[in-house]
DNA sequence: GTCTATATTCAGATAGAC
DNA sequence: GTCTATCTGAATATAGAC
């Protein structure tokens, strides 16, 4: 083993460690210390290598989004090629960019399932830092998919979209963040959930699947939902806030 | 003033003020120290009054979540008295149930969209006091929704209705959570999303109003979507883990 | 109940030997 | 590149005067 290749697995492992570790405690309640002796590396070498704790925690984001994304925005390409000029249908698009993160989670190589319950919990993390890192890593390929869904529900306006999207990204995160542990608000374990009989035995690669098949038809379902009846604000809502109007929930059943 | 009424204040204000630093610098990230200047309190009064950092998260929650889930189980036996029996409209009860939490965006005085937003994030925390507190809270009118879905929908397994619930409160938490702030992904404010010319003009209780609108159908849409096709792991899947039991979901819709 | 002062622990980061 | 030792600051919590 020469030093370049020690190096490498240093640092690897150092991401290896952080990503489940953050994925496990949270950024902030996760030390260096805590990092570092895990990963069985000395205290210094996280700054040696990577110059801060933020930047690490970015780090082990950029490792596995640049290809998520990349993926994402091959596989757009791809439908958009072979539809040519053709909306896509609403459905193709969903798989491309959910059905290419849920993948991720059964493959241990891409982060498996650990990878996506930090994405999903990390992502609500209110630090400046995070949001800017965030923002910048996904900006193109969430205009990309903006503008084929856009095409795809051309009767649906642009702003509901981005609400749909939206909702879409938040049942997605949550699912993924909640898989490890007790449900806090379902009760029920995961393993409950996939229809096992003993929780212990749920491999990750099995609940990233049922996740999928679980979750996008959902997602589809919800996309897809009958506009919404947008009632004005009342003039009087100040004064009277509790009062509701007849058009303010026709939900269809 | 009296003395009674001065510690009311304190520690109403300690709980106010603990609210909008945890929304928005999460749990970990706020110290007693921000709280307690901001509260204008000396520092030994959080101690005082709660105990700890921790029993002053739980207090903050327990202040607004005793009062929603009240409701929500009492909006629950209304709806149930009313049908006399019958099975309940899926429009109905996901109406009692986050559009109970979705008033609350409206009213400052049960939290507002502060406290949606500090919902939607704690929600995902790791930390094991958050999630033993939750499931403590929650138990009871989880219980009572799933049981009322379950009548609602007879044809879709339980197993199914629990997934499906929790991904319209991933939904809900996640765009309540990123409603104060540019989205990280979505590229996004909250003013473009309200429809609002101007976002710096755009209201909690307008905003909670929006998000209501554009919110339930998109519940109601993913609840009601197909069932899923579950297909059986491949026998080659891994070596052995956890074969699919194809009394799991035999379902059609 | 409130306040000052402090105990105790731990955090992220770095200097400099090897 | 790695390691030891340490700097500097901040965290939660509490003791004890008032």
């Amino acid at each position: 083993m020469n030093e370049q290749k020690a190096n490498q697995d240093t640092r690897e492992r150092i991401l290896d460690v952080a990503e489940r570790l953050f994925m496990k405690h949270g950024y902030e309640a996760t030390s260096m210390r805590l990092i570092t002796s895990a990963a069985e590396v000395n205290l210094a070498a996280v700054n040696y290598h990577f110059g801060s704790k933020e930047a690490l925690l970015c780090e082990v984001f950029r490792r596995r989004l640049s290809w998520l994304n990349a993926e994402r925005l091959r596989a757009l390409d791809l439908l958009e090629a072979e539809a040519a000029g053709a909306p896509l249908k609403p459905s193709l698009i969903l798989e491309a960019f959910f059905g290419t993160l849920l993948r991720m989670g059964e493959d241990p190589d891409l982060g498996g399932m650990t990878f996506l319950r930090l994405l999903g919990r990390t992502l609500t993390e209110p630090a400046e830092f995070i949001r800017t890192f965030f923002a910048g890593e996904y900006a193109e390929v969430i205009e990309r998919y903006k503008q084929a869904l856009c095409r795809a529900l051309p009767d649906v306006p642009r702003a509901e979209i981005v609400w749909r999207l939206h909702f879409m990204l938040g049942a997605m995160s949550y699912a993924i963040a909640g898989t490890d542990v007790i449900q806090v608000v379902t009760g029920c374990e995961v393993g409950d959930l996939a229809g096992e009989g003993d929780s212990a035995t749920v491999d990750d690669r099995v609940l990233a699947r049922r996740l999928a098949e679980r979750l996008m038809p959902f997602l589809l379902g919800g996309l897809r939902a009958p506009l919404p009846h947008l009632g004005e604000v009342p003039r009087d809502f100040a004064e009277n806030p509790t009062t509701a109007r007849k058009d303010e929930m026709a939900l269809a059943t």
